[in-house]
DNA sequence: TGTACATCAGTGAACGCGCGTTCACTGATGTAC
DNA sequence: TGTACATCAGTGAACGCGCGTTCACTGATGTAC
């Protein structure tokens, strides 16, 4: 995706608040999320540099804009990952929200450095808020709360379960996006991966020994 | 920790390297990784803003150094957890270097921002090229050979093993430090986190079920 | 249909700031003789 | 033991830069009548 320049002939951009976004997330991917600015990703949308002021208010409302459209993301593919999948095991599906946060990393990097990795006060903030209400959390919750019902986790370790989940997910999404896993195991496909990281047997393990 | 001061009638200060080295950890405790500047650790170490780069030549070269510190604690101490365990199969060692990953991450939050979490591209390079030669991959890779030699695991999925270790090792690094396990899930210590995610149950089993 | 007017979105100049880096310098230390 | 000198570490002024924010402005749009 390119940012849409405003037409040269015309005073107002038309789509400025959007075109602001796909700056910050191209600014992300070049050059890393410390160089995101106002300035910078106004030079990109075509607009002077007071443009942002009127749709953000600061540069904070900027990032966290962009934040906020990463989670919805996110919490999108999420629940259609599991939409589709209401007769599976509890296992299986969340081995499937396992594999989606990755992929979700992968796709959309920008936006997982920024939401997750950048430790801004007004993200960290603004992202604790986002993964109670717009639904991720629940969801893993709620899968984990089926696999005790289901009589395949102790209710006791639901909890450490789920935050078992989450790390192994983050740390694989946090090192493949780095690069660290492709530079240290080389050749190694993200799906063949995922495969053995969330791979049915294993949940089935965990659930049961944790 | 604090920064030692240059003594006020001395001309130098005798300890500027380390000084200005623990000035860097405090400023990204206090306000993140972002805001780490030659002239506010020079501050913070009582020393003019040019004085930094008779040690480490410019900006980047200082983060370098930080960086190396932390590498060097982190292997260090992975390979003091395993020293006194040569006697022990090679799963409970495993679990003995992801506890001592994560514990790491907790007790040096801003070596461990800093080598995995800024995206900075010095900062990339130089840590593949660091965890390559101090050490630590290779302990991770050694004992998870052993494994293999036990036949606990088969050699095909070697490597994928090691990557899901290091990623669940990460990962509960990462979102322990940023507080974002602590936000979703109160009143879980540490400890009881490391018990399950590395405990010798799962590990066993994950070695044979991959 | 036209006109006045409020509102909104973008402009461009200006401000002050902290930064990295350079450079001629100076104080202190150590070494050769 | 003393002296010249090289070397090293820290100084302070200066530079140019990109930044966030403010502000009076102006062009465009839509609405009331």
């Amino acid at each position: 995706v390119s940012v849409e320049t405003k037409t040269q002939d015309s005073y107002h951009h038309g789509d400025l608040a959007n075109a602001l976004l796909v700056a910050v997330g191209e600014i992300v991917d070049e050059k890393g999320a410390a160089a995101v600015s106002l300035r910078e990703a106004a030079r990109r949308a075509g607009v002077s540099h007071a443009a942002p002021a009127h749709h953000f208010g600061d540069k904070d409302g900027m990032i966290v804009a962009f934040c906020h459209q990463g989670f919805e993301i996110l919490s999108r593919q999420m629940a259609d990952a599991i939409a589709g999948a209401a007769d599976v095991p509890p296992e299986e599906r969340i081995a499937l929200l396992g594999a989606t946060y990755v992929r979700f990393a992968d796709e959309h990097r920008a936006h997982f450095d920024m939401m997750f990795r950048t430790g801004l006060d007004v993200v960290d903030d603004a992202s604790h808020h986002e993964l109670e209400e717009n639904g991720g959390m629940d969801l893993l919750r709620g899968t984990v709360a089926e696999l005790v019902e289901a009589g395949k986790l102790a209710p006791g370790d639901a909890e450490a379960f789920a935050v078992a989940l989450w790390s192994q997910a983050h740390g694989l999404a946090s090192l493949w996006v780095d690069g660290a896993i492709p530079k240290m195991f080389p050749d190694m496909p993200l799906e063949d991966i995922l495969d053995k990281a969330f791979g049915e047997s294993r949940l089935g393990f965990v659930a049961a020994s944790l």
